[in-house]
DNA sequence: CTCATTAATTATCTTTTGTTAATTTTTGCC
DNA sequence: GGCAAAAATTAACAAAAGATAATTAATGAG
C-alpha cells in the first residue's frame, strides 16, 4: 500500500518512482497515542504536521478555560504560528484521537526542495491555499451567528461531532458548552 | 522624495538603483477618490494592491447589510481571494477615503520577480508573514468578546475612528451599529 | 450658509448568550 | 459489569446583543 504523503502529491504533481524514494526518506512518520501534547503554550515549534490519520486539536488556555481556534484531521497541514515565527507558542496543540503524523522541519524542507525542486511550487501553492482558506473561514465567522456556524459545521464537517467532545465544538464556534446545548435542544424542537 | 513601496521593500532587503528603477516600472501607482469601488461581488479581481496613502474595506453585502471584514490602510498589501482563486469575488473593495494605491497583477509580478529574484524570497516571507497575521487575528477575534474587540481596536489602530463611520466598525467588531453605540455609552458610564 | 442625507444615539422590547449550580448521561478503566 | 471521572444537559437568573423605530447630530454638496 502507498503512502498516503505520495497519495496526496500526486494528486497534484506526477513524482518518478525515485522522487517518491526521497520524499519518503525525508518525512518522517510518528504515531501519537490519544491526549498527546504536540505543542504547549510558550514551547518553541520545531515542527510542522500532516496528518495522515486521527485528529488533532488547537487551543488557547484562557483563564484555565480551552479556547478551541482548529481541528485538523486527515490530509490537512499544520503550521504552528510559533514554527512560522519562532516565537513562543500561544497556543497548544494535542491528539483528540490516536493520530499518524507525517513531521517536517525547516531543514528537512529545505533539502527536500533542493532535492525535488518541483515541489517548491506545490508548497507555494498549498501555503497560498492555506491563506485563502483562513481568511474565507475567518469571514464566514464573522457572517454567521453561533446557530448559523453550528448548523454550517453540522453540514461541512458532520464526522467532528463523533470525534470530538462538544464542550470543544462548543468553543470552536465561539459560544460556552450550555449554549451550545441549549441551542440544539431550540433546534430540534423547531423542526 | 523616495517612492514608498521602494522605502517599503527597502525596509526588509537592499536594492541596487538599477533594481529600484525596474521595480518603479513594473509598478503601477493610481489615485482613487472616495467611494471608488476596486472590486464588487461576482466580478474577478485582476489585480493585487498596496496601499501607499488612504483607507480600503472589505466588505460582504448580506441580505442588503454591509459586513465589514477589513480595514486596509498604509503599508498594508490586498490580495484578494478572488485574485488567488481565479474565482468571482464574494465581496468588496472600496475606497473609505481619497487613496493612493500601487498595483500589481500575476503578470507584472511575474516579469519582476524574473528581472529581481531576490524579491521572491520577501514576497514569500510576506506571504507567510499574511497567513500568520490572519490566523492570529481570527484566534483573537474568537477569543475575545465584543466588547474586549472594541477596546483592542481602540488601542491598536485608534487612526481609524477617526478615518471611518462607526458603524463599519461595528460590524467589522461583528457586532450591530446599535449595539456599538450603547457599548460605548456602557464603556464610558463605568469609568 | 442651508438643507437634505447620512450617521449616531437613544429607547423599548425580544432573543440569545453567559454564569453558576445541580442533575443526568456517557466514557473508559480496573 | 461496576464505578469513578468526564461530558452533556437542564434550570434559573443576569448580562448582552438583535431588531425596530424615533430622535439627535454630523456631513457634505450646492
Amino acid at each position: 500500500m502507498e503512502n498516503p504523503i505520495i497519495q496526496f502529491i500526486s494528486s497534484y504533481i506526477k513524482l518518478s518512482p525515485e522522487e517518491i524514494n526521497i520524499v519518503n526518506e525525508q518525512n518522517q512518520i510518528k504515531s501519537f497515542k490519544k491526549g498527546t501534547v504536540l505543542l504547549s503554550e510558550g514551547a518553541y515549534a520545531k515542527e510542522c504536521y500532516f496528518i495522515l490519520k486521527g485528529c488533532v486539536r488547537s487551543y488557547y488556555l484562557i483563564d484555565g478555560e480551552e479556547r478551541t481556534t482548529e481541528f485538523y484531521t486527515e490530509n490537512q497541514g499544520i503550521n504552528p504560528v510559533s514554527y512560522l515565527t519562532r516565537q513562543p507558542s500561544e497556543y497548544y496543540l494535542a491528539c483528540e484521537e490516536d493520530c499518524e503524523v507525517a513531521l517536517s522541519s525547516a531543514e528537512r524542507s529545505r533539502v527536500l526542495i533542493e532535492k525535488v525542486p518541483k515541489l517548491e511550487a506545490l508548497i507555494m501553492q498549498m501555503s497560498s491555499q492555506l491563506l485563502v482558506q483562513n481568511q474565507v473561514s475567518f469571514d464566514s465567522f464573522k457572517n454567521l451567528n453561533p446557530e448559523m456556524r453550528y448548523l454550517k459545521l453540522l453540514e461541512t464537517r458532520p464526522d467532528l461531532f463523533n470525534r470530538v467532545p462538544l464542550q470543544h465544538i462548543a468553543t470552536y464556534l465561539g459560544i460556552t458548552p450550555v449554549s451550545l446545548s441549549r441551542m440544539r435542544k431550540r433546534i430540534t424542537v423547531k423542526h
